[in-house]
RNA sequence: GCGGGCGUGGUGGAAUUGGUAGACACGCUAGACUUAGGAUCUAGUGCCGCGAGGUGUGAGAGUUCGAGUCUCUCCGCCCGCACCA
């Protein structure tokens, strides 16, 4: 009987579907173990062989933690709101709710056949209304929380108000926006409603602000800093421009320093970790404030106010530099400058973000002919505006030290500012000193002799004395737009009231259901694309979503048009999992108690300072909120490698139009052309007349052979429909089955690296099942052999240790090194076969369920417990032997295979009496390895 | 530029704490069975050499009885951030 993978893999799936054999309980005796892998975006392309490699990891994690005696929660779902969808629909006109209902079942599809053991029961859609009201739940609860710094948590904006009613806002050390102004208790109250509302948003969590954003013009939507690419749309590669514009925004930089301790507490990838502190971008220094001198400008002096991290240098400052965008830059200006720092600042503006990123070395700036006044020396220094200051980080204007700092350094040389030196005996002729620490400070009245640290702290001690600076923390994480000019994503529950403030719907009515739109494109007027429905006004009498046309600016008002981002639905998916169908809350508090958090997260590395900082800074807010008992979601994480695609090219010769075989390419002009990946056999020959059919434009093209035949170039590239490199996971279902592919994937190297995609290599691993079904057909009860029993528990421990390491590659290759020492050994001993079985069935499940039913065995194999390791079927060896010895020498000696301890130790001690009085050293120690040397090592 | 990671056969990759380098697989070579082979099985396969033997983990040095593994310098590649004050 052969091994026929097609009617097992049937057999298996309808089994586990109808039994519900994976469904996981909320209520169970047995310890938790979370595993959860990144759900995907549906995509219309369908899946291809890269997308199911984390998957398979965790699929294999969670069945391992099964045989473990864990109750395992293994949930998949579907991030099913997002552009693509929404473009679909601009294009076709179909909704997107229908494309992407087609999209899901055809993942659904693949995923089936793969033979995952999620637990579908358990499924969300972040499009679902169901979902997607807690979604909204969340805004709710985001909008009535302020970020109080002293408690160094969110709390209820209830507790603010009273505050404000009690003592006005003096002493509130809170996460707020930056112009807020002081007022007494007696103020707060003499504000009208909208006043106050005013005051309130700015503490709130999330808030309403003029924010200078991405606009797409071609798009129509603002795009996040990692939607764009080289300056321009990730999707599309539209043009991106700045914008000021009224949005939705987090205010994740409150929880700034909670986000970078909390890495310390995660077992995730180092570069992980690396990256999203870059991204925090935690610097400490101090911000100094100077004052304009009143020489200029109508005797008006303005504060400059600036951060620097190099408090220590103030006595090198010799001028100041603003951003060309400074607020201040206009206000300063003397008359005499004005034409060239307005031509400076036009030419600044015109000059794309793109241009002045690969634009490094060329140094601009113009003098604004205003001074300010250096708080210790009071010299005048003059304030020039440059482009490489940022309008973006710290306050958009220096403290220029050139010769601590090499940009203010080339500047200065440039346009012939004086360069101080404050570094002893340091030579700054050529280049500004950077060096923290290896030298002291000088030519700085109270700063003299003092080394960096000593003189960062001084520093800032008579800065506060001044009034002029204090000791500060800057972060370049800035606060996360929060408002899409988008179709397809999460509807505000926001109502705009006769004050044109923003009110929130009550819990009670959610979920506010995304309305139907004629087109879904933004609207004449330039409103997002919600504009366009008619059905979109708020009625605070029914409490429901009511015609346009019945505004009336008593009981019935506009809402929200703007939706959420892509990454508002993934932000607490996991936590969702835990208690799905809960239509009460987000999820229950047992629910919660329970599963406490993911054990195990896997998903790609491209989600660093997306997905995975928002959903820690939501879990932290639930945290402080006493929803979510942990403050981190995910306890370890792994980021899978990608699968790379192998792109196959024909290369045409420009001048004959003739299509060369690869050898024939040396020193010719040829472009090379994508040939599909399905046209070429496993050595590299194009199927000449396959391809002339598939690009029919080159049909009547000359190719040029090589011995007879045309072999095509392989580079390796990421795999896209448009490289035609995509292998699809149903057509290597088809021809080796999906325990073939499964296997195949984790074999192909180590989970967390990339690597290129071959079909060619699978014919290995579907060659060791087909062995290991043969071992099967005839299984006997006979006691295993010695033998039989070193191969099982050689087999335990290395694929035991593999799983808890993510080692899954390994343990394919001791799966086949098993399976041919018991064929050689001609074992059919069920004691054997069986707890193999169970050792395979994490990667190849539904083989491994047929073989334990070939066995006997009823119910599925995914409650067997994983078999016990016993090391005394092990010859003992690797276990080192001290021996009384202390000489320096290195002997090695041949032993033969499974000797006792016993017989280990009188052999050694035979040796070491001729070697002792042949060489006249002394070993210490024996180290014996596998096999059959012995190391004697001094 | 800064931060992180990685360099092992023709290829993907193995190698506990430093202890037989190249497991396992692909590919390749030869053979067997076969009408056939993109099936199956057997043997071989780092490099040089007929051989004995030599040599070998990007290059060079160091520590050690012993280094793919630890330290330093250099070279190359990949990823993240990028005029961050």
């Amino acid at each position: 009987m052969n091994y026929d993978f097609k009617e097992i893999e049937n057999k298996w799936q309808n089994y586990w579907a109808k039994n519900e054999t994976f469904k996981a309980r909320n209520d169970s005796d047995k310890p938790k173990y979370y595993t959860l892998s990144m759900f995907p975006y549906p995509s219309g392309a369908g899946l291809h062989v890269g997308h199911p490699l984390g998957y398979i990891a965790g699929d294999i994690y969670a069945r391992f933690k099964r045989h473990k005696g864990f109750n395992v929660l293994h949930p998949m779902g579907y991030d099913s709101f997002g552009l693509p969808a929404e473009q679909y629909a601009i294009q076709t006109g179909q909704h997107p709710a229908i494309t992407t209902e087609t999209n899901i079942n055809r993942y659904r599809e693949q995923l089936d056949r793969l033979g995952f053991s999620f637990d579908w029961s358990r499924e969300v859609r972040t499009s679902n209304s169901k979902y997607y009201k807690w979604t909204q739940w969340i805004f709710i609860q985001l909008f009535n929380s302020w970020y109080n710094n002293e408690s160094d948590k969110a709390e209820d904006i209830q507790n603010l108000i009273e505050i404000f009613e009690k003592e006005g806002n003096s002493n509130v050390n809170a996460a707020c926006d930056d112009d807020i102004k002081m007022f007494s208790n007696e103020t707060w109250h003499g504000f009208s409603e909208k006043e106050k509302q005013q005051v309130l948003l700015k503490y709130r969590l999330t808030f309403l602000a003029d924010a200078d954003v991405n606009w797409c013009p071609a798009l129509g939507t603002v795009l996040a800093n990692d939607e764009i690419v080289n300056g321009v749309s990730e999707r599309g590669g539209h043009p991106v421009i700045r914008k000021k514009m009224r949005q939705w925004m987090m205010r994740i930089t409150a929880y700034s320093q909670r986000l970078l301790d909390g890495l310390d507490t995660v077992d995730w990838p180092q570069p992980l970790k690396d990256s999203q502190t870059n991204w925090i971008g935690r610097s400490e220094g101090a911000s100094v404030t100077f004052m304009t001198s009143t020489t200029v400008d109508n005797n008006q002096s303005y504060p400059i106010e600036v951060f620097t991290t190099r408090p220590d240098t103030i006595f090198g400052v010799s001028f100041m530099t603003l951003a060309p965008e400074h607020e201040l830059v206009a206000k300063i200006t003397t008359p005499e400058q004005k034409a060239e720092v307005e031509t400076y600042k036009t030419a600044t503006a015109k000059r794309s973000e793109r241009e002045r990123m690969a634009d490094v070395k060329t140094i601009s700036g113009a003098f604004t002919g205003a001074y300010a006044i250096h708080p210790f020396s009071k010299e005048l220094l003059p304030i020039w505006i440059g482009d490489y200051v940022l309008a973006g980080y710290g306050t958009g204007a220096v403290m220029s030290v050139p010769c601590g700092d090499q940009r203010d350094y080339d500047f200065a040389k440039h346009f012939n500012i004086a360069i101080p030196n404050i570094f002893k005996d340091v030579d700054i002729s050529e280049e500004a000193f950077a060096d923290k620490e290896k030298t002291v400070i000088t030519d700085s009245d109270f700063l003299n002799g003092l080394p960096y640290k000593k003189a960062v702290k001084r520093a800032i001690f008579e800065l506060e004395q001044l009034g002029q600076g204090k000791g500060k923390i800057n972060y370049r994480l800035r606060d996360a737009v929060f408002s899409r000019q988008r179709y397809w994503g999460e509807p505000f529950p926001v109502y705009y009231d006769a004050d044109g403030m923003p009110q929130m719907i009550g819990k009670e009515h959610l979920p506010i259901e995304l309305p139907e739109v004629e087109k879904y494109l933004p609207t004449e007027t330039g409103e997002p694309p919600l504009g366009n429905a008619t059905h979109w006004a708020w009625d605070t009498e029914t409490n429901k979503v009511v015609g346009n046309d019945k505004i009336n600016n008593a009981t019935v008002w506009p809402l929200e048009l703007n939706t959420m981002p892509g990454w508002a639905g993934s932000s607490q998916y996991f936590n969702r999992y835990m208690d799905p169908h809960n239509d009460l809350a987000i999820y229950s508090e047992e629910a919660i108690k329970y599963w406490e958090d993911v054990d195990l997260y896997i998903g790609g590395s491209e989600h660093a300072t997306g997905h995975l900082l928002y959903s820690r800074f939501w879990q932290k807010f639930l945290h402080d909120k006493g929803i979510a008992p942990k403050g981190e979601f995910a306890k370890k994480l792994i980021n899978q490698g990608m699968i790379t695609g192998t792109s196959a090219f024909v290369y045409r010769e420009e001048s004959t139009g003739k299509i060369l075989s690869k050898g024939l390419i040396t020193n010719k002009e040829v472009t090379p052309i994508h040939a599909d990946v399905s046209l070429i056999n496993s050595s590299d020959e194009l199927d000449v007349e396959a391809f002339k059919k598939w690009r029919p434009d080159l049909s009547d093209a000359e190719f040029i052979l090589n011995d007879g035949k045309y072999i095509v170039g392989r580079e390796v590239e990421k795999m896209s429909k448009s490289k035609y490199n995509v292998v699809n996971p149903d057509s290597i279902c088809d021809e080796y089955g999906a325990d073939s592919l499964r296997l195949y994937e984790m074999f192909l190297g180590p989970l967390e690296q990339s690597k290129p995609w071959n079909t060619a290599g699978i014919t290995g691993v579907h060659s060791f099942l087909k062995k290991l079904w043969k071992l099967y057909l005839s299984i006997d009860n006979e006691k295993p052999t010695k033998e039989n029993l070193k191969t099982l528990h050689k087999t335990i421990k290395k694929v035991e240790e593999d799983i808890e390491n993510f080692s899954f590659n390994t343990s394919v290759s001791t799966f086949m090194i098993c399976v041919n020492e018991l064929t050689a050994q001609k074992c059919n001993s069920s004691a054997i076969l069986e707890p193999l079985a169970i050792l395979v069935s994490p990667y190849a499940p539904h083989i491994a369920e047929e073989l334990w039913e070939k066995l006997g065995n009823k119910a599925s194999i995914s409650e067997a417990s994983f078999p016990v390791f016993n090391d005394s079927y092990l010859v003992e060896s690797s276990k080192e032997y001290p021996i009384s010895f202390n000489g320096k020498m290195r002997f090695t000696m041949e032993l033969p295979l499974e000797l006792s301890k016993e017989e280990i130790e009188t052999a050694v001690m035979a040796y070491e009496k001729t070697q002792t009085q042949l060489a006249g050293r002394t070993p210490k120690k024996v180290i014996v390895v596998p096999g059959k040397i012995v190391n004697i090592v001094g």
